[in-house]
DNA sequence: GCTGTGCATGGTT
DNA sequence: GAACCATGCACAG
């Protein structure tokens, strides 16, 4: 297959008329699509093309079914007919009331067309472990893409003419087969085998047809070609997301021509992902035929590749260059972690990864968006008797890329070297995720191409923006795999978003939540209209909603003027309070702008409806609310008598308070370190903002440093002194997993301390072990153990909420998961109650 | 006790 | 109900 001549004739050989205007036939190889002329492209449309040029070749067969004649072998007529497990053809009208919905996807790669050896492979295909070392499996070569090395005598490149291209074929062919694959259902005995039977067999097969037909192809025969035909049939089964070398810039990026399509072609180039393995090795280890398992003849859509051109530039670094995208993947903790092993979905490691019959897998070149060339090992578990693969060794890459759980790494391949190449999102930068798509390449603004160019990352919003635009208009398209894709969007984000319930929260979500713990529990709010029922348990009073918690910017409530209960929130930009409904929840970010409740103060323009006085008096009455005001008050009051809180502790106190007599704001009070309550004196509180002021050595003697020194000082004599007094009757009531259990209702200072009563502790006990709880406050510890302690109970109840929540975040170990922390602090609010 | 490895388990699709 | 897969966990070094 040649490329276009640049007198421009119709691509056609049986034709090659001038083109006075070209039309679009197959895509080509190359991406780019045969030109046709009219007459020619009218013939291709109307599915007569071969009938009109063809005829008098050789390779037309009879379905089996209607007795049509079609003409097989040729790429025209590819996507019209199906190979049958039993042998012979069927047409596609035949095999779709057959429930054979998928255009051939039997075309061998080249190269197995010159290999006798398939044939034993092909007595004895189900039998997984004869097949180990797969060298002569006609669809596990992909030496180009994978730079792998050979492993003891497996995986022998035999076959070097396999270039990346049919590499890719393989994928899209396995794609396509795998559509076939989901024919577990099909009422027929023709697929009795299972589709990988039906596949590889009819594949050779075909290979001899190709063979006797004299549709002989050579080794770079165009597969990508017959994909593309494939696809060609009438729907949208076009090579969306398939890179293309633009011709009239030579730019590589995905054809636009195609990009309409890019996302539900995605499914469709990419939903089609192998099963298992085209060389049929997993479906030999547990001994079931692939097509005995579910319909799984769709990638999940959380592995699409959702990548855009732009990010297909950056990867590639070479403007020539023709990438595909193979598939993406959420880091889950596990991959981020530091063991080291990225799990790679069983069907996009079968589909676009080497063969692997042994366990020990193979090791695999990769090249990262920088260039780097990184050797994972690919190997896979046994698992549930399937496979689990796995890339180990992929911690240096992970963190040369600077990626964490929740970030996306992409899978592409990149033509001609037939590199496989890792890009990555990281998914602190995605955008808005309305249609749930991802989003953009970030932390890369000083990447450079292989070719050393600078290659702008900027987040490419529009394209992504576009790409996740057309990809919902996917559901314009109108075969029954379309339905699907009419909803994939809808599954997508329910699929991507609730697969992985650690990381279930993602995109704009992943962004507003992007917050600590406590951050995210003043976040948490009670539902709107609801009123809760104070219950007291063990002598603690619980605020009792009926609905769950929810997810709302910290405002004030108040009454108005009217005496109508309304709140007050804070604009962001101005700093201007306004007043909203009282059932309003507001998002984390909030404007003037946003507030639809008084269109007269929708902007910062605007004057500020509360006077200096009014403000200052709600502020202080939130304070109150929030009993904070008292609990700094008592706090400084204890100064004088506590020997123990002294230098930087008064000084972050009488700061607090001088906060709050300058009327700052509820927020403003917690803004500075929101997971430090007002009057925290810990040591982020006390510092400077993170990157400013001194940094400090081991040796500093600063204010900050010796009240670190000191209080961990004091800290450990209290906790000496306390264990000494407390020791026995703590372990005692440590020992009961209940407070009732002994019948005996626990004091607050005793259940504070001991930790026991469900969870509903507030304890002071620091969580980490032989190191300085910066969070600690041993005062407050004193002061809720005070019998004539003033922490009064709506100050208690605010903070035994908090601290419970806080508790069992903790205890999921959420900690570090500002996400998790804040689910995990939703499902506690409500388990708690 | 730490780390790496391999497998098992259980939640989710 | 089966398959996938994230993660737990036992075990060895």
């Amino acid at each position: 297959m040649t490329s276009t001549s640049p007198t421009k004739i119709c691509f056609n050989s049986s034709c090659k008329e001038p083109l006075s205007q070209s039309r679009r036939g197959w895509r080509r190889r190359t991406g780019e699509f045969a030109e046709l002329c009219q007459r020619c492209n009218c013939a291709y449309e109307e599915g007569k093309f071969c009938e009109t040029f063809h005829l008098s070749d050789s390779g037309w067969r009879s379905c089996e079914s209607c007795g049509k004649k079609i003409h097989c072998g040729c790429i025209v007529s590819f996507h019209l007919f199906v190979l049958l497990d039993a042998g012979g053809i069927e047409c596609m009208l035949c095999a779709r009331k057959s429930f054979v919905l998928t255009p051939n996807p039997a075309w061998p790669p080249p190269s197995s067309l010159f290999l006798p050896v398939q044939s034993e492979r092909n007595k004895d295909i189900s039998i997984k472990n004869q097949l180990a070392g797969s060298s002569t499996l006609p669809w596990s070569q992909a030496p180009n893409l994978f730079s792998y090395t050979t492993q003891s005598g497996t995986h022998q490149p035999v076959i070097s003419e396999v270039d990346a291209q049919t590499s890719i074929a393989r994928s899209h062919i396995t794609n396509e087969l795998l559509t076939a694959a989901s024919l577990d259902k099909r009422p027929t005995d023709k697929l009795s085998n299972g589709s990988l039977k039906f596949f590889a067999g009819d594949m050779y097969e075909k290979g001899k047809i190709g063979a006797s037909t004299g549709e002989q192809h050579c080794s770079n025969i165009n597969v990508f070609q017959k994909l593309s035909l494939i696809n060609s049939e009438k729907s949208a089964f076009k090579f969306g997301s398939s890179a293309s070398k633009n011709e009239s810039n030579g730019q590589t990026k995905i054809s636009q021509n195609h990009l309409p399509q890019t996302k539900a072609l995605v499914k469709k180039e990419f939903g089609h992902c192998g099963v298992d393995h085209p060389s049929g090795e997993t479906q030999g280890r547990d001994g079931r035929a692939r097509a005995d398992a579910r319909s799984k003849n769709q990638l999940l859509s959380r592995y699409l590749p959702r990548i855009t051109d732009q990010e297909l530039q950056q990867i590639s670094g070479d403007p020539n260059a023709v990438i595909t995208p193979l598939f993406e993947k959420m880091l889950s903790a596990s991959d981020a972690g530091r063991i080291g092993r990225l799990v790679l979905p069983k069907r996009c490691a079968e589909a676009y990864f080497p063969p692997i019959s042994q366990p020990e897998g193979l090791p695999i070149k990769v090249q990262d968006v920088k260039g780097n060339d990184w050797v994972f090992q690919y190997r896979f578990w046994p698992n549930n008797n399937s496979r689990m693969y796995v890339l180990e060794g992929v911690t240096p890459c992970i963190q040369s890329m600077q990626l964490q759980a929740g970030d996306i790494v992409t899978f592409s391949q990149i033509e001609p070297e037939g590199k496989l190449v890792m890009g990555f999102r990281k998914a602190s930068t995605a955008p808005s995720s309305d249609d749930g798509t991802s989003g953009v390449f970030a932390n890369q603004d000083s990447k450079k191409s292989k070719t050393g160019e600078a290659v702008s990352t900027l987040p490419d919003q529009s394209s992504s923006k576009q790409a996740n635009t057309k990809y919902q208009a996917s559901g314009g398209l109108k075969d029954d795999k379309c339905d699907k894709s009419s909803s994939f969007s809808k599954k997508k984000l329910s699929s991507s978003g609730s697969k992985n319930k650690r990381l279930r929260v993602e995109t704009e979500n992943m962004v507003e939540l992007k917050l600590t713990q406590d951050e995210a529990q003043l976040l948490l709010r009670p539902p709107p209209n609801s009123v809760p029922a104070v219950v007291v348990v063990e002598g603690f009073m619980f605020e009792e909603y009926k609905e769950p918690p929810i997810i709302g910017r910290p405002t004030i409530f108040a009454m108005d003027k009217a005496g109508e209960k309304v709140q007050w929130a804070e604009c962001e930009d101005c700093f201007k309070w306004r007043k909203i409904s009282a059932s309003s929840v507001l998002p984390s970010r909030w404007t003037c702008s946003k507030n639809s409740c008084d269109p007269r103060r929708s902007s910062c323009s605007s004057a500020q409806e509360l006077t200096t006085e009014e403000l200052e008096d709600l502020l202080q009455k939130q304070l109150r609310d929030n009993g904070e005001c008292s609990k700094k008050m008592k706090q400084v009051k204890e100064q004088d008598t506590n020997p123990d809180l002294e230098g930087l502790d008064a000084l972050a106190n009488l700061a607090l308070i001088q906060e709050d007599t300058s009327a700052l704001t509820s927020s403003q009070v917690t803004t500075r370190h929101p997971r430090h309550r007002a009057g925290c004196t810990c040591i982020v509180c006390i510092q400077p903002p993170s990157g400013k002021g001194p940094k400090h050595k081991p040796t500093c003697s600063c204010n900050v440093c010796s009240t670190v020194k000191r209080r961990f000082q004091t800290l450990m004599e209290r906790r000496v002194k306390s264990k000494s007094e407390k020791g026995s009757e703590i372990v005692s009531r440590s020992s009961s997993t209940s407070p009732k259990s002994n019948g005996k209702k626990l004091g607050k200072d005793e259940d504070l301390v001991s930790g026991g009563g469900g969870g509903v502790v507030r304890c002071s006990l620091s969580p980490f072990k032989g190191q300085i709880d910066l969070n600690m406050q041993p005062e407050r510890d004193e002061e809720s153990s005070s019998p004539n302690s003033d922490y009064d109970s709506k100050t208690k109840l605010v903070d035994m909420k908090l601290n419970s929540i806080s508790n069992h975040v903790t205890n999921r170990d959420a900690i570090d998961s500002p996400v998790l922390a804040l689910k995990a602090s939703a499902s506690s609010a409500v388990i708690e109650r």
